[in-house]
DNA sequence: CCGTAACTGAAAATCATTTTCAATTAGAAT
DNA sequence: ATTCTAATTGAAAATGATTTTCAGTTACGG
């Protein structure tokens, strides 16, 4: 069962002259199938139950690729430092559970005023912005406070 | 001629129970006076022409120290990922230069209304947010731009 | 000045990421 | 279906960043 996105993405690999391979499919198999951001390792770790040859390199080079063409996004955590996560929406942010680290995505961040005050301020020529939110998610806060009953 | 800075610095580390000592001090006077994030090979190298027996391990200690205490922050960039500044201004953000790398840093970044809707939105209870812009500042825009004239 | 907990630096260990290279493979062209 | 070739792969080695270990040193309260 060849998915859409895979669809879509062989399109997109034809257009650069890339291929779709098998590993590759793994890689975005396992991004679209967690609801989470995943480190290259984890990414690893979950591909290789479904294609135990697969090697690590491969997983670094796929995401490289994929967030090339805009498929998925880069995320950087305090530490443990970079994630990867399925870019659904053009520009998007994450919004990261600090307790079980489930995230959602959201993108209408509305950073313009800032960005145009700053630039008043600054001179700077803004073009890329990184935002990040950080908290408990509402599972984690129920399961944090069960004496509230 | 010791600081106010660092007067200051070593009234926080007592409460801590830390010690000011001469390998924190000129970690601390790099920061000061460097306009720039640094990474920690970068406060190294600088750290050691005024006190060569300096390690490199320490720097990494001092900086995770100084975060701790609030002294300095930690910066994500998209690549060589760490980078620490003087934390100027309570809450800072850095508005980065994507040519030289230079930055400004900023403290209203009134993200509330964009926090109050994710709530709303999503039920998580948001404490944390990254917010990180980069552009080219005014120097690197007008060498960029030499034909203009 | 003393005592001691905090701190230090060198070296080794660990962990993430990139490079190298010979073998394999996807997919365009027959 | 078969061939051809550039793109891709994985293992191993190399590189780079960061952390740990540990024996020796130092700041600073008493």
């Amino acid at each position: 069962m060849a998915s859409n996105r895979s669809v879509g993405v062989r399109a997109g690999l034809r257009q650069n002259n890339r291929k779709l391979t098998r590993p590759r499919q793994v890689v975005l198999e396992i991004l679209t199938q967690a609801n989470q951001h995943l480190t290259p390792a984890e990414v690893y770790r979950k591909a290789r139950s479904r294609y135990p040859h697969l090697g690590l390199t491969t997983v670094y080079r796929t995401l490289d690729l994929l967030v090339e063409l805009g498929y998925i996004q880069r995320i950087h955590l305090d530490e443990g430092c970079h994630s990867y996560a399925l870019s659904a929406k053009p520009h998007g942010h994450q919004l990261v559970c600090s307790n079980c680290g489930r995230a959602e995505e959201f993108a209408d961040c509305d950073l313009e005023p800032l960005m145009k005050t700053l630039h008043a301020k600054t001179g700077y020529a803004i073009d890329v912005h990184m935002l990040e939110l950080m908290g408990r998610c509402p599972a984690c806060q129920a399961k944090a406070r069960p004496r509230k009953n």
